[in-house]
RNA sequence: UCCGGAGUAGCUCAAUUGGUAGAGCGGGUGGCUGUUAACCACUAGGUUGGGGGUUCGAGUCCCUCCUCCGGAGCCA
């Protein structure tokens, strides 16, 4: 056992202890000897340390103790915080003693080369390492500046149902579930609650797991993801973009001030989100369309954007880019037509940069009664079950907008991963649901 | 669902025209007082995804099934 008088504090404190005797709870990240110096890199959930044996200092018994380890085996170490050049991290402890807590059996994640399928199987084990720490770490930050940004510009949260009575969008598919002899289903959006609750609150949020039974096999989709739902009241479509491209642009400006060190491990390349900045760029799906044409690329007009076509418009500018006004026969039934244009509806897409397309989607809600029925109509929805969201428009309705951002595109963007299982503990996809 | 690619040791991969299945890492044993995915020596480890076929002989050729990966559609 450590000395009494030893402070016990963590990696990520080490600085504050240089020269102080210390103690550290972790767990074996790797180790090294020559003979009669002992290498120990210990990990303890906040960072890494390497902690030098020498077999004079921690005696015979603690050093075969040392020679026994095994990866991954947890252990509390104590000794002096000293700072040191030839250290990994410019601290290491020099150690006085150490206790094993559980001998790891044989690990199976190794300091070598692994591929994806065999990491994802042992995502319980492969979130310990450096690089899944620090996906981690970001991703965590990034919900903070969110739900700061948000809150200090006067949004509530509300929480919006996961189990619901129908779908928000008719077209995409839903897990449906037995809910007491009667069907339900897994939500897709709280987008139709947070419309009752902006009306009730003026600015509100919601943020929680979404679930999309699509059988997508891409980088870009999990069956099971999280998103952060602003709606507004009193709000159209250009204010709807301008809280969008704030809540982007500080999300990255929080990420660049907090987690260097983590972009760094991901080996981030950092001009890119350095440059983003509002406003961002506006460009109209007709503009895009005209742009994808002059590109040669073979676009009519009524379509809906593939991912090389978004690839194209991305290109056009290294900021995040505003893609509004959609066709009104692609987009959902809520969605409030263009005075300008009634074949066209004011929606709104952000595109992020670096090819990692869509991030945010959004737009501004039909507050009409008559014309949200004509539309309800138009997709053979069931008027019955829309009736309290009807009621909105009954009561006091008001312009209002909102906008859903999809957090794992967020942070595969901002981290820069090739795919988004990474940004999420347990990602769930068409062929995962375990571990 | 469609198109393309891949399944060989615990892991990552190699194996010439069809001719004795190998290496690195990890595991085990021993050595080394400043290592950086440490290094050195020795050692154990295989129904080559499953099934069927061609052949004197199949990891390799043919058929079939399964799984995974990438892309498309759809979307955040």
């Amino acid at each position: 056992m450590a000395p009494a008088d030893v402070t016990a504090t963590t990696v990520r404190h080490l600085d504050e202890h240089t020269g102080a005797a210390v103690r550290l709870d972790g767990w074996v990240y790797n180790s090294r000897s020559s003979g009669k110096l002992g290498f120990l890199m210990l990990r303890d959930g906040t960072g890494i340390v390497q902690c030098v044996l020498s077999k004079k200092d921690v005696g015979e018994e603690a050093f075969a103790v040392f020679e026994g380890l095994t990866q991954e085996s947890s252990l509390s170490v104590w000794g002096t915080v000293q700072q040191d050049d030839r250290a990994p991290g410019g601290y290491e402890i020099h150690a006085d003693g150490l206790t094993l807590h559980q001998l790891a059996e044989n690990y199976p994640i190794t300091p070598k080369e692994h591929g994806t399928a065999f990491l994802m199987d042992h995502r319980h084990l492969w979130l310990r390492s450096r690089r899944q720490h620090a996906i981690m770490l970001v991703r965590h930050e990034i919900i903070r500046a969110i739900r700061d940004f948000l809150d200090s510009n006067d949004f509530i949260l509300v929480d919006t149902p996961i189990i619901t009575p129908n779908a928000v969008e008719g077209t995409t598919t839903l897990f449906g579930l037995d809910y007491f002899d009667r069907s339900a289903f897994l939500t897709q959006s709280g987008q139709l609650y947070n419309e009752a609750n902006a009306m009730a609150l003026r600015n509100v949020y919601c943020f929680g797991p979404t679930f999309r039974a699509e059988k997508s096999k891409t980088r870009r989709h999990l069956t099971e993801f999280w998103m952060v739902e602003p709606e507004m009241a009193y709000c159209d479509l250009e204010g709807n973009m301008q809280w969008a491209e704030k809540l982007v642009a500080s999300v990255v400006q929080r990420v660049l001030e907090v987690n260097g060190e983590q972009l760094k491990v991901l080996e981030r390349n950092l001009p890119p989100l350095e440059a983003i900045k509002v406003p961002f760029p506006r460009m109209s799906y007709t503009e895009a369309v005209e742009l994808l044409n002059g590109k040669g690329v073979d676009f009519e007009w009524g379509g809906d954007f593939g991912g090389g076509d978004e690839t194209i418009i991305s290109e056009t500018s290294d900021q995040p880019i505003l893609v509004h006004r959609f066709p009104a026969a692609i987009k959902a039934f809520y969605m409030k037509l263009d005075a300008d244009d009634p074949r066209q509806a004011l929606g709104m897409d952000i595109l992020a940069p670096e090819g990692y397309g869509e991030i945010v989607g959004g737009g501004q809600r039909e507050e009409d009664l008559d014309k949200l029925l004509k539309r309800l109509r138009e997709e053979n929805l069931s008027e019955e079950t829309y009736q309290w969201y009807l009621d909105l428009r009954r009561y006091g309705s008001v312009p209002h907008s909102g906008f859903g951002m999809g957090i794992e595109r967020v942070v595969a963007w901002i981290c820069g991963l090739p795919h988004v299982r990474e940004t999420i503990a347990f990602p769930r996809m068409i062929n995962r649901v375990e571990p």
